[in-house]
DNA sequence: GTCCTCACTTAGGAAGATCGAG
DNA sequence: CTCGATCTTCCTAAGTGAGGAC
């Protein structure tokens, strides 16, 4: 209760909201306590450790597994890992050659001697049992009782209250992720070498907790230790593990509600709106750049331009082998551009295809200026597709650069203020004195703007297709209603031309009503019918989420007298409480 | 510079919960 | 009340970027 005053009174530092000043004077002081300035990130952490994966329940004895047609039983560990692929087995991931060797070569490492000699073809194992009973387990979960289910989510509920929340210097605040992995088989996006590999169970002993030394310290289950218990403030996770696959680190940390996460947040939105105010400075200085005598720096100021103009990613380096084989704006080689002096009537024509982030398509062809284009020339000059486009460019050059250009600036801070200004100006554009839907639409497609820029794209909905046409036909019903009620109010209407009593005149008035509402009804259904069109295959949630200024957004629902419901649901207003309690209808970012 | 480690943000899909039409 | 569609939450992979050792 008492976090999100404390959490205002940060905020109202910078900006002169005194509704709230009264109520949290007392808040205030600690806040101010609060603020370090030696890099701490607390003073007092207490939580209760992280959730382990249940341990593993072998299979009943009449769910066999059969290799080469002849059951054979497996010992624990193997059986443990068969389940892992079993449950995969409708997913085409179980198809992928990459995948199955690498499962393959994992589980014979499970196995006892005598397995390992007998199972030495991975298409003569029949897990379609094991997968049967899986899915009959599931549909079991779906068949049960009210009471059942409620139970369930009682006892989850227990877990959460038990272990879902830490106390960070005087704040109860929601845990992200409080729940350790649990094993299973590795499944990279796009083509991932490591696809299929076994991701281990992780142990008590393999966890390092972090939390204040004068908190009470989580316990280890019972027979087991922690591999550390460390009292680092300097950073903001509670417990951390390595994983076995990248031999990366894995956290856990706090919930985007937190005080912790909001005010990083909000550090991220100025951070950019500082941007804006010498952007155009920036931009004429790498104009200037691209004339350059040196060839880094022209390198430079291009890739400044794409980052810039098309919100591309920085691109760090990344170690071959070891991950899909994927770029961002610094790794771009020269396979993935093509150049047209002309194309389709247009002059200097660049064609990006390329894997972004998770294996998406990046393709775009777009016309530059021409020193851009004669630059992008000079240095695909004598060089194999595989080679750099920037060669003598990385993002930890570039980055040193910008932040020459602007205190914290970095080259994910152009995506970040791209994308906000974007919102800004779409809104601005599109929203008109008009009926909510209406309002709603324009939101979503300045919203939908700024997913385009940043490529946030998605599979198209299995059933796809199928809404759509529902949709028409909801579309085509109310249409006819409408034909009928207009036909009623015309007959009514002469009915009272007639008669010229109250009676028919009311009749009157009452199907006008009827046809304004059906009006108001086909008017929703065909405004939702375009969303969902234009949405098809585009992703609005992480620009919403990581990337548009909520103060933005409150600015617009106050400013349009839309609720802040219809855009952020419980879960983003509790992210963005600190911008709704912040920005009034004249924000600008 | 280059490599490596670490902490943290950003990302799309899967699973689960809720909604609304019939 | 049931079922499929849709919305929300969970999950965890895949990025960014700082900083230190050499």
């Amino acid at each position: 209760m008492y976090t999100k005053p404390i959490l205002l009174a940060g905020y109202l530092q910078t900006t002169a909201l005194t509704v709230f000043v009264l109520n949290v004077t007392l808040e205030i002081s600690l806040w101010e306590e609060e603020r370090y300035t030696d890099g701490s990130k607390w003073k007092f952490l207490e939580h209760k450790g992280p959730v382990f994966a249940p341990p593993y329940e072998p299979l009943p004895s009449n769910v066999k597994f059969y290799y080469d047609g002849k059951h054979m039983k497996l010992s624990p560990q193997a059986e443990e890992v068969a389940t892992f692929f079993a449950k995969m087995l409708d997913h085409e991931y179980t198809t992928k050659e990459v995948f199955r060797n690498n499962f393959f070569k994992d589980w014979k490492k499970e196995m006892t001697p005598e397995e390992k000699s007998k199972i030495t073809n991975l298409s003569k194992c029949d897990f379609t049992e094991m997968s049967e009973y899986f899915k009959a387990q599931t549909e079991a979960r779906k068949q049960m009782s009210k009471e059942e289910k409620q139970k369930i989510k009682e006892e989850n509920e227990r877990i959460v209250q038990e272990y879902g929340f830490c106390v960070m210097d005087n704040h109860k605040e929601r845990i992200a992720n409080f729940r350790i992995e649990p094993p299973g088989l590795f499944r990279g996006r796009g083509d991932h070498p490591k696809m299929g590999m076994l991701k281990r169970r992780i142990r008590p002993e393999d966890v390092i907790i972090n939390c204040s030394k004068d908190s009470k310290h989580p316990k280890p289950p019972p027979g087991t230790k922690w591999k550390e218990v460390r009292h680092d403030n300097k950073v903001t996770w509670l417990v951390s593990w390595t994983e076995n696959i990248q031999g990366s680190i894995k956290y856990i940390m706090l919930n985007p509600s937190s005080r912790i996460k909001g005010e990083k947040d909000w550090q991220k939105y100025e951070t950019a709106r500082r941007l804006k105010k010498c952007v155009d400075q920036i931009r004429a200085q790498y104009r200037d750049d691209w004339k350059s005598k040196e060839m880094r720096i022209r390198q430079r100021a291009v890739a400044l331009y794409f980052i810039d103009k098309l919100a591309l990613r920085a691109g760090n380096e990344k170690e071959e082998g070891e991950t899909a084989d994927t770029v961002g704006c610094c790794s771009l080689r020269v396979e993935h551009i093509k150049l047209y002096p002309e194309l389709n009537g247009q002059e200097f024509v660049v064609e990006f295809d390329f894997l972004g982030k998770d294996s998406i398509r990046y393709y775009n062809t777009i016309p530059v200026e021409k020193r851009v284009f004669k630059n992008l020339q000079l240095f695909l000059e004598n060089k194999q597709p595989e080679d750099d486009l920037f060669d003598r460019l990385n993002t930890s050059i570039l980055n040193k650069h910008l932040q020459e250009l602007m205190d914290g600036l970095t080259a994910k801070v152009f995506r970040t203020y791209n994308a906000s200004i974007t919102l800004q100006q779409q809104l601005k554009e599109l929203t008109s004195e008009d009926n909510t839907p209406a309002k709603i639409l324009s939101y979503n497609r300045a919203n939908r703007a700024v997913a385009i820029l940043c490529n946030h794209q998605r599979a198209p909905p299995k059933t796809f297709e199928k809404s759509m046409q529902n949709l028409q036909s909801k579309i085509d019903a109310k249409k006819d209603q409408l034909a009928d009620a207009r036909r009623e109010l015309k007959s009514a209407k002469a009915d009272a031309k007639v008669r010229k009593d109250e009676k028919t005149k009311k009749a009157v008035e009452t199907k006008k009503k009827a046809v304004q509402r059906i009006e108001e009804q086909l008017m929703k259904l065909e405004v939702q019918a375009t969303d969902r069109e234009e949405n098809k295959q585009i992703a609005l949630g992480t620009s919403k989420l990581n990337y548009l200024d909520p103060r933005i957004t409150v600015a617009w629902c106050k400013k349009w007298n839309v609720t802040i419901e219809k855009i952020y649901n419980k879960t983003q207003r509790e992210k963005f409480a600190w911008a709704i309690d912040m920005a009034d209808k004249d924000f600008e970012f």
